[in-house]
DNA sequence: CCCTATTTGCGAATTATTCGCAAATAGGGT
DNA sequence: ACCCTATTTGCGAATAATTCGCAAATAGGG
């Protein structure tokens, strides 16, 4: 029988696999858009909430998830899948992902001007917008 | 003589001119990297909290400030001043500022695949390494 | 199955952010 | 300069978010 997909992701980097961690990220696989802690919490009812702050900074760490921030400012964490970002509705707070991030031309540049910093290692980068159904009315 | 630079800004978008905005916009003004409210808070210490908190607001939908998201998850905020984003070093939290963001090939590109959207009004954009000093030990 | 290092749940402390309302005040009109 | 009123502020307290300490539960190696 095959291993799932969450027991792997918490072995591949050794943790240990608990009730909570798996919980926490099926509540992550489960939906599209970003969620934040407190979302978790709610909707994962039987996990107390100092272990679903606790799992989440931990997933962070092990690179199992990454955080996000949207216009709003609170904190969001989604699966770590691939290179992708977000575009957000400004109104109505819909998310939808884009590929095709092609920033090393803009990296390169920054650095390239930098009077401080010799390496980048990673990015953020959000479109914010309004979606159809928004800007129609 | 002259009216001074934070009168200005409030004056220009029809906001009234109190003390506590000169003293918010002052603290804005006069650090480099962008500020938390608490930041502000602390250091302004005349201003009530809560009024910190309109204010900052108040800033943002007037177009005066932005909010920035930096790695930590806290909202910071800097003033408006033109397109420009951040290098901010992972470990020491050191932030430099870098222009000459040509964002557009991507959001185009973004625009040209969505299904939902046809608008991107706005971008964040931040640039995470190590600095010189950091990258050295 | 046992043993121990890890992890969890709980309760409570911190910290961050927001509210309601009475007192203070900015700015237009006189 | 003085009034008047709509706005804004300060205060105190409520609410929400995040973190802590520690004893009890438990994952996983032997
Ligand atoms: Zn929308
Ligand atoms: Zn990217
Ligand atoms: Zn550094
Ligand atoms: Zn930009």
């Amino acid at each position: 029988m095959k291993e799932s997909i969450e027991h792997k992701a918490l072995r591949e980097r050794g943790l240990r696999i608990t009730q909570p961690r798996i919980v926490v990220y099926r509540a992550l696989a489960d939906v599209k858009a970003p969620l934040t802690a407190q979302e978790i919490v709610h909707s994962a009812r039987l996990v107390d909430q100092a272990t679903v702050y606790r799992t989440l900074e931990l997933f962070v760490e092990a690179g199992i998830a990454r955080k996000v921030n949207l216009q709003s400012g609170l904190v969001r964490y989604e699966l770590n899948s691939d290179d992708h970002h977000h575009l957000t509705c400004t109104r109505c707070e819909r998310v939808e992902d884009f590929r095709g991030c092609h920033v090393e031309k803009i990296s390169s540049h920054a650095l390239a001007h930098s009077r401080f910093f010799s390496t980048i290692t990673s990015h953020s980068l959000e479109l914010f917008g309004l979606c159809n159904s928004c800007s129609r009315t």
